[in-house]
DNA sequence: ACGTGAATTATTGTATACAAATACGCGCCG
DNA sequence: CGGCGCGTATTTGTATACAATAATTCACGT
């Protein structure tokens, strides 16, 4: 996409997910226009793509609202993403290459390292484990299933801060990661659907306890 | 939505499903309004809607393409919707309610009747059967699985003319509707889970024996 | 003759102006 | 005093003009 309108998806996207924009807040074009320095075209795309990803809801008769999530709602969240990234583990078990592999197990060797720091680096953990799954979408090579996570994954995270993640939760992150590089090196679709399954599983149980 | 933007998303569609547009061809902005009757400005808004649903694609450098789907693709595209539906179907056996289960059974009822008539009436049995599946999406009251749902239903139909529904296989549907119907009443989640699954990938190998 | 590169053309991105629709506030009437 | 209807103001929808960017073509040099 183009640079007004990624830059204005980008700073509404922020404006939301900082809480500077609350839930059930109402959204004026012409307002985002201003804040992102742009005109009000690029802001209805960027609220288009916004509004596909639910980030937004169109109230009754076309205004837009910030979403606001119930707990129901999270927790429909997390089992579709367990869904999604379960199947998507399970097409990538059979499908992902030596090197995809490598930067999966680079990829968790960063993690391993920050949940090592003291204090632990939940800022690289969070950047690494994104980039962890964002591997195994792309091995799975399903341009449908990878758009419909996109929008799902980082949703959750929102009102969520650094300090709520335990060093336990985070070590049991990283030996999750390590189970399922195993099942992709080993290329059994089943076993890698099992283990990404019960990661998501446990992280949504996780979210709901520190939440 | 509005008028012009709605109208040249459903004229935009209707042209790839038709076939008028085939799979690779290019779309301009301008040829699009042009044929809509309508400025770019909708067309850009119908174009963002459909490239969400992956009717359309963005070649490399921000210009649209009509989609075009391998056999692998068309497999996926029914291996998500089998897992999306029957979670639909799980979570909408516990909350489905009297008069959707009426509104259910009724809707079955007109397809077995379109199945029975000589010929069998298929293009009633597509309105009510799609009808059907929405009813459960409703009951299952996940609007974020809706949207996913949405886009995912009706594009394996493309390319598939009525001639290509045998008598036996519009019949097996009818059946395996009833079943759904029972695991709802019964308000077993695991059941529609089940009879859901089963439903969407013998269509899936239907859909692939005929094509 | 073929490849390279600049000029031209086509297409998309952005801004702005205007039209339509909706919500809000005010006055009026019961 | 409260509800109803109308006018104004705000907000979204559409069209158009212009800018930026990518593709194509043609000429030139090797």
């Amino acid at each position: 996409m183009s640079r007004a309108s990624d830059h204005a998806y980008a700073e509404i996207k922020t404006l939301i997910m900082s809480g500077d924009a609350p839930p059930g807040a109402p959204l004026t074009e012409a307002a985002l226009a201003d804040i992102c320095n742009v005109s009000r075209t690029p802001v209805r795309e960027a609220l288009r793509r916004l509004e596909a990803e639910l980030y937004v809801v169109r109230s009754g008769t076309q205004r837009i609202c910030v979403a606001d999530w119930s707990r129901d709602d999270l927790d429909e969240m997390f089992a579709l993403r367990a869904m999604l990234e379960a199947h998507a583990a399970a097409r990538a078990a059979t499908r992902i290459g030596a090197a995809q592999l490598a930067e999966l197990r680079g990829c968790n060797a960063r993690i391993e390292a920050a949940v090592a720091a003291d204090p632990a680096d939940v800022a690289t953990f969070l950047v690494e484990n994104r980039r962890f799954h964002q591997i195994i979408t792309d091995a799975a090579q399903s341009p449908r299933m990878a758009a419909m996570l996109g929008a799902l994954v980082e949703q959750p995270v929102v009102r969520r801060t650094a300090a709520r993640y335990s060093r336990d939760e985070l070590q049991r992150s990283a030996t999750e990661h390590a189970a399922l590089v195993a099942a992709f090196a080993a290329h059994d679709a089943e076993w890698a659907r099992a283990a990404m399954t019960g990661h998501i599983r446990r992280a949504s149980h996780a979210f709901s306890a520190a939440g």
